[in-house]
This record gives structure tokens, C-alpha cells and sequence, in this order.
RNA sequence: GCUGGAGUAGCUCAGUGGUAGAGCACCUCCUUGGUAAGGAGGAGGUCGCGGGUUCAAUCCCCGCCUCCAGCUCCA
């Protein structure tokens, strides 16, 4: 074994060590800095140890605090350093999964009893006190029977039918003082390394997430290489917090939900004009875009979701009704009204692409656990389109949707948009062949929208119908969300017999594709409302200005100024309470209101109007009719 | 749906086996004040809904409803 590998550093140089040196020696022999720094290693893409052996050649690097690699190491770790707590705390207590997430880490528990909110602080406590022991990370392979025996014999019950579903030969352990788990790792050097924790949650989880199954208790928390990175993402936790767009919701009277309507949002006169906004801004672009908009019903037989597929697939999540014995659904889709609409009349292929947009409320009984505000309801209205086309159009159709919502996300402040390609799946009905060249098209428009090299493929996660491209957004918080759609349908323009006349004067079935923008609407303003914290720009603002008397003797001034402002298309508001302005301002402010147009009797004499922007900038005096200009302006810029 | 938690004024929340309180918001009055909180007073609650225990229930028990957090990012 004594074997010299080379391995490939970063910089392109290659060191020589002899087989079964450490990643610890490897890095102190470049630096001592560097050793001090180091977490782990890693070789030909695989993150190991730091007290590893090294056993093949290959590229190498040392991972420090500074690589997100590392921060994945660290929190796994944490999750272990959890689990010593918790069985400190909890004797007795089975181990399921403890993994590192995206942004912290869990451990999912079975205690003997249950672990309550306030005990958290206890195991963080316990936690933070074995961080000081500085307790190894020592790994042990073992083959699987003593992986079993040795599981059994710590009493960790749930693990032990797990062995066996793992494809590797080895399995290891990691012992930490007389803490052991059962774990791939790896593991950051010692417990002192996981000194910046904070553990936020305990709720419950099931193993292996099968409801039926057995109950567990899971405990999140995160971990971070330094204190003021853990500081910034609990601040990131509280501003998510303050905004809440059902917090923000309530406070900007935009909507609101009742319990006689679960998942049902009611809109309010404030909440409307985001909606209608958003949609003027959409429209805008089918206008453009040559597509026809279409209404649906809500309400449609039961023959008519047989035809689609929509019963069988999808029966469990619809409403059904009675008629005059005849048994109807509300439509959880719109796609087979349109259908209807296209079958109609008879169509030439002179007509396609036939592009007809409609912005369908649809209705889904979603698990009551699962309702979030406006981001999980059970009636949303989508920003829906169907074009029906030529195979060889597919492309261009799809590239036109592509840059219709690259146009229409950066009118609403998202620069940052990821897609997704999903490919055919298992289950897949219709022509491979098809399928594939469709798929090419998809890649393709993506490719020449800009998104060449950026987007993911997501091999078999198309529909059953046919392959789909996902748009994600991500927000001022970094999070990321599904909105809009593009998806190929082989299959139901098929179901639905509708067909077009070629140039060959055959009949030809066409390609249908579904898409959205935003997706839904109700989901759409939520994340707009958390995106923006409520603070959103001048053309979607609910109240753009609001005026402010400065005593009472301007009140006819200041609602006089309102009315101008309104009939000048500005969304504005008068608060001629007998309030200081000082207070009116504060409160303006509260409702995030866009900009504050202060009279007094200053203004009153002269005729004007001081501006004060929700930032706090003075605009200063100006008259109403400069004030409009500069308003419109920012509004027609969508700034 | 499942597990755990919660439901008291418009909002944020105290509180008690003997039919309820604060701050903010709201209304009135005083003040007429120039860019993030002037002062005083008043009004406002079937204590989520339905049962039960009790002389008496907002409080204890049971059921229901709604909301909140979570429910396979593998050892």
C-alpha cells in the first residue's frame, strides 16, 4: 500500500503522495494556513474527511469554511451533534434521518416522550456543551451483518432494515465519544467546528414520510462556520417574517380568508387592483402576441372530464355537483373548454398557430393540511393559454412564450429565472419519436431565449401527455418559486377529435400546448406581496398617493387635490384627519403607500402640492397637474 | 388526510371555576401643529361552534370547525 497517487489540485499542478495519506496531510504539507482551514476534502467530485485515507489518484481540493460544499459538511455534522444531544437528553430514543438541507439542517426522532418546543433550548444548551468537548468524527466501515448486529446492539431499531437497501458494500459509522450513527458522511473534524447553531422547530414527520407509518418528531435547526453568517440568516428568517403576505395582506386590507371558505381567498378592493394590474400587464402581451382571449364555464358535465381524463387522473382533487339528475364538476383545468371552443368549427392550417388565452378560475380540492394563505388555496385563477398548432411549429410557439415571460417577469421585478426541462416518463402515452422531437424543440427555444446553458434537464418528470419546460422565480429573499409553465399535449387534442385541414386537404390532429405565466393568480400576488414586502411599485401600487392636510383648514384643499389626482388616473387618497402631519405621515408610511402629497397653507395660497416620497425623499413643492407627469411617467415605465 | 400547537376587542396579546383587561387602531372633544407616534374621553367582546361536568364554565372534559408548523432534499 505504499503506492504513490498524483493528485490534480485546482491550479493545475499535481501533487504526489504516497497512498493512505490524510486530506490533513496533504494539507498541511501545501500550508499551515490552509490545514487549519481545512473541513475536508475533495476527491474526484466526492467529499471526504479530513482524517481520510486517500486511496486514488484524481482531482483534488481542500474544502474550507468558505466552499458551500463545506457548509453541507458542517451541517450534517450538526445533525449528528443533535442526535448526541437529544440521546443525552432522551435515553432511549431511535434514530431516523438526520440529513443537511438547503439552508440548516434535522433529525428525525423517536423519544420515548415527546419532545415539546421548550425543550429545544435544552438540547442546543446540550448541544453547544459537546461543541467545547470537541468530540472526533471517527469513522468505521463495516461490512453489512456487523453493521446490523452493531446496530441492534445500541438499540437503533428503525436503521437496521435500512442496511439492506444500501447499494454499497461498506457501510459506515461515525463514533462520536460514545455516540455512534450509522452514516455515509462525511463529517467536519471535530464538534468545535459546529459552534454557530440555532435550533428553530420541532414538529412531527413520519419515517420515512409515510403517513401510515411510524410518528416521529423532527427537530430543524442550522448550522453556520461563523457567527455573523448565522446572524444574517436568522435576520433573513425574521424579515421573511415581517413579510408574510398574509401578515402583509392584512395590514394593506388586500385580502382575506374566512373560515366558511377554506382556501378560498376573498379579494378586496386594494388586493383588485394588484389583480388587475397583473392582469392588464399579461393582456398587454396577448394583445401583441396574436392570441384571442376566451371564458369558459366553471361548471361542466361529467362527460366532458371523461373525455379529457381529467375523472380518472384527477377525480379525487374535483367538486362534483348534481343537475337535474345529470352529474357535473367544476372544472379543476380549463384546457377541455378550450377544446370545446377549437371543435367547434372546422379549422384550416391557414389559421394555426391558433393561440387563445383565458383567465380561468379553476377549483381543486387540495389536503386541508396543505392550505397556505394565498400560496396554496383551492381556487386560483390561471393566466392560462392553449395553442393549437402544427408540429412544426412547436418551436417558434414555444420560443414566443419563452419571451413573453422573460418580458413579463422583468416587468414585475424577477431577473433571475430558472427553467427546468422535464422529459418524457415512464408512463408516457403517444410516439417516441414524437416525444423526442418535441423535447428538441423545448431544449431548442430554450437554448435561443437566452437560457442556453442555464437550464436543467429533469429527465422523466414530463406529464403522462407530453414534455414540459418549468419556470422558476427567485425573489428579493433568494427563495425560489414555480410559476409558469409550457407543456406539450400529444394526447388531449386527440381525445377531444379535434383535427385541422392540411394543405394536402387530410385531416391532421394538431399539437396542442399549455401554458401559463404566472401560473396563478392568487399564488402570483403572494409572492409579489412577500417579494416587494408590500412596498410595491408605482403602477402596481393599491394606493399610490395619499394627501396630507396639515391642519384642518386644508381639508377642502387636500380632498379637492384627491379628486384631481384620481381623475388623472392616480390611485389616491385624502387624510384630512385632525391629526398631526407628523402622524399622518408615519401611518402613510405603515401602509406603504408610494408617495405622500403634504398641503398646507403654503400650498393651499400657491396652489401646489409638496411631495415626499414613501422612502422619505423630498420632491418638493410642485403643482398638482407636475406632479400627475411624474407619476404617469413612472407608471407607464412600470419602474 | 396525519402529528403537534393555537383560537379572548379590527390587530398584537394578558387573564380567571363566580358572566373580562392592556397597547395600537376606531369615534368624540381639546389642540391647528410642516415631513415616522400631541392630549383627554368614549365606544367596542355569545372569550371559534356544539355538547357534557358543576349551584356556576371563557377557564375542566368530549366532539367539531378554522388557523399555524411540519409530513422521504436518503444510512
Amino acid at each position: 500500500m505504499s503506492s504513490q497517487l498524483e493528485l490534480r489540485l485546482p491550479d493545475g499542478s499535481i501533487r504526489q503522495v504516497a497512498s493512505g495519506t490524510t486530506v490533513r496531510q496533504v494539507a498541511a504539507d501545501i500550508g499551515p494556513g490552509l490545514a487549519k482551514a481545512a473541513v475536508a476534502g475533495e476527491l474526484e467530485g466526492t467529499v471526504v474527511e479530513i482524517d481520510r485515507p486517500l486511496e486514488s489518484s484524481g482531482s483534488f481540493r481542500i474544502l474550507t469554511a468558505r466552499d458551500g460544499d463545506a457548509l453541507h459538511v458542517l451541517r450534517h455534522s450538526a445533525a449528528h451533534l443533535l442526535a448526541m444531544a437529544v440521546l443525552d437528553l432522551f435515553p432511549g430514543s431511535d434514530l431516523g434521518f438526520g440529513p443537511a438541507t438547503e439552508d440548516g439542517f434535522y433529525y428525525d426522532f423517536k423519544t420515548p416522550t415527546p419532545i415539546l418546543e421548550e425543550h429545544l433550548e435544552k438540547i442546543e444548551k446540550r448541544m453547544k456543551e459537546i461543541v467545547k468537548e470537541g468530540r472526533s468524527y471517527a469513522r468505521v466501515a463495516l461490512d453489512k451483518e456487523q453493521a446490523k448486529v452493531r446496530l441492534g446492539e445500541i438499540g437503533y431499531e428503525l436503521k437496521i432494515p435500512h442496511v439492506d437497501e444500501i447499494p454499497e458494500d461498506e457501510i459506515t459509522f461515525y463514533d462520536s465519544g460514545s455516540f455512534t450513527d450509522m452514516c455515509e458522511g462525511p463529517h467536519v473534524p471535530d464538534t468545535s467546528w459546529i459552534e454557530h447553531i440555532k435550533l428553530l422547530s420541532v414538529s412531527g414527520a413520519y419515517w420515512r414520510g409515510d403517513a401510515s407509518g411510524i410518528p416521529m418528531q423532527r427537530i430543524r435547526g442550522t448550522a453556520f462556520f461563523n457567527k455573523k453568517d448565522l446572524k444574517a440568516h436568522l435576520e433573513r428568517i425574521e424579515q421573511a417574517k415581517l413579510r408574510d403576505h398574509r401578515r402583509v395582506g392584512r395590514e394593506m386590507d388586500l385580502f382575506s380568508l374566512h373560515a366558511e371558505g377554506p382556501g378560498f381567498p376573498f379579494w378586496h378592493p386594494k388586493g383588485t387592483v394588484l389583480w388587475n394590474e397583473l392582469e392588464g400587464l399579461v393582456r398587454e402581451e396577448l394583445r401583441a402576441r396574436g392570441y384571442g382571449e376566451v371564458r369558459t364555464p366553471a361548471v361542466l358535465s361529467d362527460e366532458l372530464w371523461r373525455t379529457s381524463g381529467h375523472y380518472d387522473h384527477f377525480r379525487d382533487d374535483m367538486y362534483f355537483m348534481d343537475i337535474d339528475e345529470r352529474q357535473f364538476a367544476v372544472k379543476p383545468m380549463n384546457c377541455p373548454g378550450c377544446c370545446l371552443i377549437y371543435g367547434s368549427r372546422p379549422h384550416s392550417y391557414k389559421e394555426l398557430p391558433l393561440r387563445m388565452a383565458e383567465f380561468g378560475g379553476v377549483h381543486r380540492n387540495e389536503m386541508s393540511g396543505v392550505l397556505h394563505g394565498l400560496l396554496r388555496v383551492r381556487a386560483f385563477t390561471q393566466d392560462d393559454a392553449h395553442v393549437y398548432c402544427a408540429e412544426d411549429q412547436l418551436e417558434a410557439e414555444i420560443s414566443d412564450m419563452l419571451d413573453m415571460t422573460r418580458k413579463v417577469y422583468a416587468a414585475v421585478g424577477f431577473d433571475d429565472i430558472k427553467t427546468r426541462l422535464a422529459t418524457r416518463p415512464e408512463d408516457a402515452m403517444g410516439d417516441p419519436a414524437a416525444w423526442e422531437r418535441s423535447e428538441k424543440a423545448l431544449a431548442s427555444a430554450l437554448d435561443k431565449n437566452g437560457f442556453e446553458g442555464l437550464w436543467t434537464l429533469a429527465p422523466g418528470e414530463g406529464a403522462f401527455y407530453g414534455p414540459k419546460i418549468e419556470v422558476h422565480v427567485t425573489d428579493a429573499l433568494g427563495r425560489s418559486w414555480q410559476c409558469g409553465t409550457v407543456q406539450v399535449d400529444f394526447s388531449m387534442p386527440a381525445r377531444f377529435g379535434l383535427e385541422y385541414t392540411g394543405s394536402d386537404g387530410m385531416k391532421h390532429t394538431p399539437v396542442m400546448i399549455h401554458r401559463a405565466i404566472l401560473g396563478s393568480m392568487e399564488r402570483f400576488v403572494g409572492i409579489l406581496i412577500e417579494h416587494y414586502g408590500g412596498k410595491f411599485p408605482l403602477w402596481l401600487a393599491p394606493v399610490q398617493a395619499k394627501v396630507l392636510s396639515i391642519t384642518e383648514k386644508q381639508a377642502d384643499y387636500a380632498t379637492k387635490v384627491a379628486a384631481d389626482l384620481v381623475a388623472a388616473r392616480i390611485r389616491a387618497e385624502a387624510d384630512v384627519r385632525g391629526d398631526k402631519v407628523g402622524s399622518k405621515i408615519r401611518d402613510a408610511t405603515l401602509e406603504r403607500v408610494n408617495y405622500m402629497v403634504v398641503v398646507g397653507g403654503r400650498e393651499a395660497e400657491a396652489g401646489q402640492v409638496d411631495v415626499r416620497s414613501r422612502a422619505g425623499d423630498r420632491l418638493g413643492a410642485m403643482s398638482s397637474e407636475d406632479f400627475v407627469a411624474h407619476a404617469r411617467e413612472e407608471i407607464r415605465n412600470r419602474a
